[in-house]
DNA sequence: CGGAATGTTGATTATATTCAACTGTTGTGG
DNA sequence: CCACAACAGTTGAATATAATCAACATTCCG
């Protein structure tokens, strides 16, 4: 098992730091030298697919900004198994909740891919708060836009059954045109990654797309798969 | 059905909605006037058991507080069921997420006994918000806060059965003192209201709860529940 | 090439829901 | 105060859903 010690490498170029911490939601309309004072105290890391990047109840090194790459939050389970509960891709951040109130990280964060991360330090993000009340208002908005989509998860997580979150999921991945009939995705991740998110098993996501193309719903060649017919895939969702 | 406009009779008692206020964790430390100012555009309403609060979708009145009696926060599911996300007791506040972001109502809130609640409008806290960093800053622990305890209560409620969430709500409610072997508590709701709450119908309840006392584990007239063996409850919970 | 990770499939089992019937409790109006 | 309706809770039988177990196939990579 990865330690978090062994998760990559680590580096400061500071132009990089920059870039990334200003081009967060967080920092906008922030000025260039909080950013700067910011950027000058936070770390870039590199990771390898399944490096541990963060352990549910250990505190967290800081907020973490994901710069290219992909990473999961995941509940551990007991014996391995886990219930991811988002997927952190390019330009998304994680950890400000817990950061602000010195609270224990509370999911295990993993990288899936190879991924660049900025990880920004607690102490200067609680300075900033109390110093820019821009900044401020930025985390009022991104905890309630947090607060909220996780009640849209749990909304669509809870009273649907598998099959109902997995053509919900994967309409979510179709061209947001409702236009074309068909269309053609790729997963952005494994199916077994895809079970976990989706709160089921792995032979139960093989059984449920085996299902769909049986009824001729979607058509399936490995991560690619092509929907033949949105309009009844959005009713199972229903 | 109850509809929004018959769910109780409304007031102005400028002094009462003060002190409602001033007691809410979101004005700690908020000046007098401030607090007053909000206070003059609030109201009070009481409602009857069962009495609609806010529906899922609409605009949100404002946010809610409760300053005595229990409500449900409830996500409505198919044919009039319903997943219960927590309760709202006296002093606790619900809405400030949509309220801020203008966001309609993520959930119905119902009351559960007669209630009184001061219902405080969204444009006088956005207007403090920006105003009063002192205020700003409760806002981002509360929220801050809330993300971290609905995370806290997914983790409870995923990859546990039904018997481990029963226990661990019972034990929950158990006098905080670890010495006592055995300790009587009275549920603050109906077991209907307790099943929507841990995810499960009132038939699994009325069995889950049978079992237990069939393990001799607990003793149980109506809402009145004797826990025997705290040890082996926690157990089960595990 | 070979081994690890990922995915598939069938059989079996566990968990909780649904349906249906019934009992107990509570609050209200006659 | 009692009758009765509405609500709350119990119980058993049948059913649905997805997990688990076990075996095997496929793909990915070094």
């Amino acid at each position: 098992m990865a330690s978090i010690y062994s998760a990559g490498s680590a580096g400061r170029d500071e132009r990089l730091l920059q870039g990334v911490i200003a081009s967060m939601p967080m920092f906008r309309d922030v000025d260039r030298p909080s950013i700067g004072l910011i950027a000058s105290q936070a770390r870039i890391q590199h990771c390898r697919p399944g490096a541990l990047i963060a352990r549910q109840g250990e505190p967290l090194p800081g907020v973490i900004a994901v710069a290219y790459g992909l990473a999961k939050l995941a509940l551990p389970r007991r014996r391995g198994e886990e219930k991811v509960l988002r997927f952190l891709g390019a330009n998304e951040s994680f950890g400000e909740a817990a950061a602000l109130l010195d609270r224990p990280c509370p999911v295990d964060v993993v990288a899936l891919t190879d991924a660049m991360l900025a990880v920004i330090p607690v102490r200067p993000l609680q300075q900033l708060k109390e110093r820019d009340s821009r900044f401020a208002n930025n985390l009022v908005r991104i905890l309630a836009e947090g607060l909220l989509s996780l009640m849209a998860e749990v909304d669509a997580n809870s009273g649907r059954s598998s099959a109902q979150r997995l053509a919900a999921y994967l309409d979510s991945l179709a061209d947001p045109r409702p236009g074309s009939v068909t269309c053609a995705i790729l997963l952005p991740v494994t199916k077994t990654a895809l079970a976990a998110r989706l709160g089921v098993t792995k032979e139960t996501i093989s059984r449920l797309l085996r299902n769909l193309r049986e009824q001729g719903l979607i058509e399936m060649t490995q991560r690619k798969i092509t929907i033949l017919d949105r309009v009844r895939l959005a009713g199972i969702a229903s």
